[in-house]
DNA sequence: TTGTAAGCGTTATCAT
DNA sequence: ATGATAACGCTTACAA
């Protein structure tokens, strides 16, 4: 007996074998699929019923190949995904998958920092079609000795970070603005003298939050020198120890500033542990805030003062201007978020 | 002026077009990239040069087309990324990461939970190409009316839950076993009465955690009453919120257990928060012991008496096994990794 | 060693 | 309303 070619149908069914079926010719299926009202109703019932049995599903990659997009969005990230208590880069990813899912695209994930040929790989997924656009949660362009993301061409949001003097449209927070903010509210509180627990010297982050306190020490009125700082010799990633490292320092001064302000609620917490340990109570003796707004800081002794990015909001919102424009729209270079203090025990 | 067809010479360079630019056939160039070998080494150069100067990269979808590959590999997540401060998904996410990165796979990640449409969105990335193969984070398997992600026919591991049953190899822990000696652990300190703050009810981990908690009670001579347990309404994204409703709950007991074990270190560390509010004394009044191994335990008052899971482990065995199973090995159905008690101030 | 050509599964254009 | 057919960009026999 001679072996008929439905024999061999192994995985998929394809779209011509559903036009067999159907006893139809594969544009047909094809518009039948895609465009309903344009073909006659019932070849078209005729149709989804042989779909249907064979299990019927459009291969990706020919789609692809032909239309030129694939509905996968790549997300670029700094690193470990793995940020100690936290959660920032967790719930931007969550708001990034509610809105992209929500408008069927798919998510493929990058990371960099994890080898040399890293950064290299993310811009070969740019430039090979595997992706229509992608968003970085990153202060680094990822880039090879060819060219960088940038000049892919590929639609690109930024999350975090300011990237918009490199023509990446991005979505920020007003950290600067809330950090002056609390950094008033201390002064205002009597203290004097402030520390920040800083993270990796240069960094965006570090640069505007500095300058947000530093505004606020000029509104209260009080000299620059009231500000100390750690040295910032660690990535966010090693914000426990970032905090180790600043309390050793902090425990060391002749004089102890009384307001303490870390660059992460991570370091806030190891700070505070490390303060308590050494007899120095929180907030009596010396008041620390966090920065982050991590949940898990409402239910640590003493509660944790921070400052709460709207982290999911951010995700969401990159994900939509991103969108649009893949969609073909035009959008704003810079649209900025409030962050927001929480006040709870230890400040 | 005519315009030639290097001239509207869009986005991306295609094959053709280092073929023309080298003066060779497409296949010389297919060649030239694939087999180095099999190609004079003069011709082979110019192609290179061609590519080089045009920027080429070979188109993904087209190469997916024609091999039946795609060299993705699809992530099953349970929902929320976000947990709280147990971080064992995203470290599982993390380890997943780099093993496949080194080989060469990308990563796309697919989250259940998030609408009904989800499930078979799932099942249609895994049928229709998408993807070489998928690791899934989650005790339930996606499914459609149709059929179910096993029927797919795509290579699956299972990381976290024994999913084998299921024809899923899966990579898990000795959790249970861990509970036990955790309780036997408590009994020897003299503990008579415990307290077992649930997750979800009749989930996995739950049953085999449970199963664990009343061996070591029976191997410690204690009666089955000696164990008590919250009611396991909410999930474990909830975990702070476990806690708290726990919390409530242990209060109101007349005679209250002394040896608290929680299902997270969320759990834990609100009830403790709780427990503080209300007075009562941890370590001296009530023994308290987490679940996880959360980096942010041992920096919180009282550190944090855990379970350390081997999250990124996990990960990348799991990663391991997968690609194994792409290479057509074949792997075994259940492998386990080692919790670990982690001793600190709480119990 | 190199070129020709078929084909992967779609979609879109053009006839019919 | 439907069918033939030509791409999309690549790989791989097979032929030269």
């Amino acid at each position: 007996m001679a072996i008929k070619k439905t024999d061999v149908a192994t995985g998929q069914a394809s779209m011509k074998q559903v036009a067999d079926a159907a006893g139809v010719a594969v544009s047909t299926v094809s518009r039948a699929l895609a465009n309903p009202g344009r073909v006659n109703e019932k070849t078209r019932k005729r149709i989804l019923e042989a779909a249907q049995t064979l299990g019927y599903t459009p291969n990706a990659a020919a789609r692809s190949l032909r239309k030129g997009r694939t509905g996968a969005i790549m997300i670029v990230l700094p690193g470990q995904l793995f940020h100690g208590a936290s959660q920032v880069i967790p719930l931007v990813l969550a708001g990034i998958d509610r809105f992209l899912a929500a408008h069927g695209y798919n998510i493929l994930i990058a990371n960099l920092d994890r080898d040399e040929s890293s950064e290299a790989h993310i811009v070969n997924l740019a430039s090979n079609g595997s992706v229509d656009g992608a968003i970085i949660i990153s202060s680094g362009i990822p880039q090879t000795s060819q060219k960088s993301l940038t000049q892919t061409g590929l639609p690109i949001i930024s999350a975090l970070h300011d990237l918009s003097h490199h023509g990446i449209p991005s979505v920020i927070t007003n950290e600067s603005e809330v950090m002056g903010k609390m950094t008033e509210l201390l002064a205002q509180q009597g203290h004097r003298q402030f520390f920040y627990v800083a993270g990796p010297q240069g960094m965006y982050h570090e640069r505007v939050r500095l300058d947000g306190i530093r505004q606020g020490i000029a509104q209260a009125d009080l000299p620059a020198g009231s500000l100390r700082k750690s040295q910032g010799l660690r990535p966010y990633q090693e914000g426990f120890q970032i905090g180790v490292d600043a309390a050793d320092m902090f425990l060391d001064f002749a004089q102890r500033p009384t307001a303490v302000m870390c660059c992460s609620d991570d370091a806030a917490l190891s700070f505070i542990a490390k303060l308590t340990t050494s007899g120095l109570r929180v907030p009596e003796d010396v008041c620390v805030v966090g920065f982050d707004g991590s949940a898990v800081g409402a239910f640590v002794n003493p509660s944790l003062t921070t400052i709460a990015q709207p982290a999911e909001a951010i995700g969401s919102k990159v994900a939509e201007l991103l969108t649009r424009q893949l969609d073909g729209e035009h959008v704003p270079m810079v649209t900025q978020l409030d962050s927001a203090i929480v006040r709870r025990q230890s400040a």
